[in-house]
DNA sequence: TTAGGGTTAG
């Protein structure tokens, strides 16, 4: 098993100082200078807070909270050139004379230039022989047989370059090794592992790699290189790093490529204080990065949906002076859009366009997705409007990304021209994406005829329908109150083998709330049974008044627990619609306290000392009027405590343009009126609710003396 | 894939 990482940084690193965040540079060059302004100045968007949650406070804990007790250790008036400091608790100090540790080597390893003679035509033809005969062991060294003689070290090269088939580069290896021919070298070695990389075949690198050891053919760094990120392609990141150990402990500093490979390891493991140490490091002993360190930095951080990181890489690529390329600008795009940051993702495109940087799919199909997810349609369709008069590349994955697009602003036209240009096109046939998407679309709007029509095609059509495009039916048919025809797509989905997931089951749950506790729940709930059977069990609990808090308590902890993230919130919210529908008031409060308490509800609750908001644009109908009864009970507690209360109280439902808030300010704008509290739409802000200190304060001292007079 | 590292979809 590989050594913890923190052994990797003690035993190889002794310089462990950190500057980053502390030495910004002002803004030099001015494309970068451009975006930061952008980062800094127009943000309209405001960052996801962490909630509290164990797993989402890892994951969105921000470069500067990561970095705090270092900060609190490092003493704030040590320069850089100090050469003493310490990382953390397993800080090491380093004499103060002794010259900083090199960690990576200031040169990338040489290449050994060969090249193919041309008097090696009739060899190419018996190369091109062995790739095309047969790859079991017996055809393929049959054909050996008529190898031109004496073999050479380019020969041996010009075949293991030409050949495909891992196997047959396998097979030709272990053949010259017992011809005894010539001496094994490294970059027969190097050659083959990188066949076998194409073919995902780790344990056979592995088995090279440690013949290589065996018999004293020198691994370098391009034999690391490619055995870190065939790992990384099996997902064997503990590989990659047991061989990064190794390739220091045997006393070979790895380059930049092989350091950037290690890099991107630890990155996608989420070792995001690992991946800084390692590129201070480095940046400390004169590396200067390049773009490909920066795509990985910007992953990272987008990953973990930590903005300031983002910022931390563009201020290092300003540092170093390295402008950002192709690849850079779509990490660093697909990252804000991650890290909740459409406006600076919008600023950072236009950017990239007016530097002369034409985007690839890949670029448009970040920024699509940043607009879709926004809700931007206007930017999305003139976006799609430039796509076309400037022809910049598209693709199938893009055409989704569209479609999905369109779902997610509600452009149902705009849906089927591309569907229909799709299916006119010559490369880019829809797919099994493409009719979800649509079938997102016609299950958003209701529109039971077109999702039905649309799934008789596809079957025709022979377009596997996946878990998630009869989620999207589903959907369809509940909305459209059509319990039988639900009922008849889930037992199709069964009959196909469809797996059910949780987001099937939160569908099933939204249909269950929109039942009413009528006859056809039960038809529902039994689909349900089947694919959740727990879940039920956890319906019928919450629903029998004699259930103690303590068990809703722990009953809910397991259900949350065992659901992915993103359908926690869902859960709950159709748990407590179902609740109020059935007048379990008291169990619906119960929910939403839980749901708070583990972090379903992490941006409900805004407060500045000017005024209070209650944003409520993430909540079911019920959830929302759960919240705002809880919210009065507050206030009305503060009041009569006579505490400190802002001048402005606002409660928030959005404007129902997010396909599943719909209706949302309707249903809370009348239950305002039927609890009569002091809140007015607001006149600037659809979806917008206020009231002043005094309407609330008078409106509780009233309250009081009614209760007071009825007493 | 022509000896090594980075970027697209619910």
């Amino acid at each position: 098993m590989a050594a913890p990482l923190s052994t990797v940084v003690d035993v190889y690193f002794t310089d462990t100082k950190r500057t980053r965040l502390s030495g910004s540079n002002p803004c030099r060059q001015k494309g970068i200078r451009k975006c930061f302004i952008h980062c800094t100045t127009s943000n309209s968007t405001p960052e996801a807070p962490p909630t509290p949650t164990s797993d989402n406070n890892k994951k969105n804990t921000s470069l500067s909270d990561q970095l705090a007790p270092l900060a609190n250790k490092t003493l704030s008036t040590v320069t850089p050139d100090q050469s003493y400091a310490f990382s953390n608790s397993k800080s090491t100090w380093v004499n103060p004379t002794k010259a900083k540790r090199t960690v990576l080597s200031s040169e990338r390893q040489k290449r050994a230039t060969y090249s193919h003679s041309p008097q090696l035509r009739d060899l190419k033809r018996f190369a091109h022989k062995l790739n095309e005969c047969g790859s079991s062991e017996d055809e393929f060294l049959s054909c050996l047989e008529d190898i031109t003689r004496p073999l050479t070290r380019e020969h041996v090269l010009l075949i293991l370059n030409t050949l495909k088939q891992w196997q047959k580069s396998r097979l030709f290896l272990n053949w010259i090794q017992t011809q005894n021919l010539l001496p094994m070298e490294t970059i027969f070695y190097n050659v083959t592992m990188k066949s076998l990389r194409f073919g995902k075949q780790f344990a056979l690198i592995e088995e090279l790699a440690h013949q290589m050891i065996d018999t004293g053919v020198p691994l370098d760094n391009i034999t690391y290189s490619t055995i870190i990120s065939c790992a990384k392609k099996c997902s064997l990141f503990d590989k990659a790093v047991h061989w990064f150990e190794r390739m220091y402990k045997t006393g070979l500093m790895p380059d930049e490529v092989t350091y950037s490979a290690i890099l991107d390891v630890y990155a996608r493991l989420g070792k995001v204080e690992e991946v800084i140490s390692l590129y201070e490091r480095g940046r400390a002993t004169g590396w200067k990065p390049d773009p490909i360190t920066f795509s990985v930095l910007g992953k990272m951080f987008g990953e973990a949906g930590d903005y300031d990181g983002i910022r931390y890489v563009f201020q290092e690529m300003e540092s170093v002076r390295v402008q950002p390329n192709l690849v850079v600008y779509n990490t660093l795009l697909e990252a804000l859009g991650k890290a909740g940051k459409p406006g600076f993702a919008r600023g950072l495109f236009e950017e990239m366009i007016e530097s002369g940087i034409v985007p690839n799919e890949k670029t448009l199909t970040a920024v699509i997705k940043i607009y879709g997810k926004a809700r931007w349609s206007r930017d999305a369709l003139e976006l799609w409007q430039r796509m076309k008069e400037n022809d910049w590349p598209m693709d199938f994955i893009l055409y989704n990304t569209l479609l999905n697009m369109c779902a997610d602003v509600g452009l149902v036209e705009e849906a089927e021209i591309l569907f229909r240009d799709m299916k006119q096109s010559a490369h880019c046939q829809p797919d099994s994406w493409s009719y979800t998407a649509m079938l997102n679309i016609y299950g958003s709007q209701g529109d039971v005829d077109k999702a039905m029509k649309l799934f008789e095609e596809m079957c025709k059509s022979g377009v596997e329908l996946n878990v998630m495009g009869f989620t999207c039916l589903i959907q369809c048919l509940g909305r459209a109150m059509e319990f039988d025809g639900l009922v008849r797509v889930f037992d199709s989905s069964v009959e196909r083998g469809i797996k059910p997931d949780d987001r099937l089951c939160g569908c099933l749950l939204s249909v269950v709330s929109l039942s009413h506790g009528s006859k056809d729940e039960e038809k529902v709930l039994a689909c349900l049974q089947q694919a959740n059977p727990k879940l039920v069990a956890f319906i019928q609990l919450i629903e029998d008044e004699k259930t103690s808090f303590e068990t809703v308590k722990e009953e809910f902890k397991g259900i949350m627990n065992s659901a992915v993230v993103e359908v926690r919130r869902p859960f709950c919210n159709c748990l407590i619609d179902i609740c109020r529908n059935k007048d379990l008031l008291e169990r619906a409060h119960e929910l939403l306290y839980l749901g708070t308490l583990y972090g379903l509800y992490p941006s409900l609750h805004h407060k500045t000392s000017e005024q209070w908001c209650l944003d409520v644009r993430s909540l079911s109908v019920g959830a929302a009027l759960t919240a705002l009864e809880e919210w009065m009970w507050t206030l009305t507690k503060i009041v009569k405590r006579e505490e400190t209360l802002p001048e402005l109280f606002l409660a928030q439902t959005g404007t129902g343009a997010h396909k599943f808030a719909q209706g949302l300010n309707i249903s809370f704008a009348s239950h305002l009126r039927k609890l009569a509290v002091p809140f007015t739409q607001s006149e600037e802000k659809i979806g917008c609710f206020t009231a002043t200190r005094e309407d609330l304060v008078s409106w509780v001292q009233s309250n009081s003396t009614a209760a007071a007079t009825a007493t």
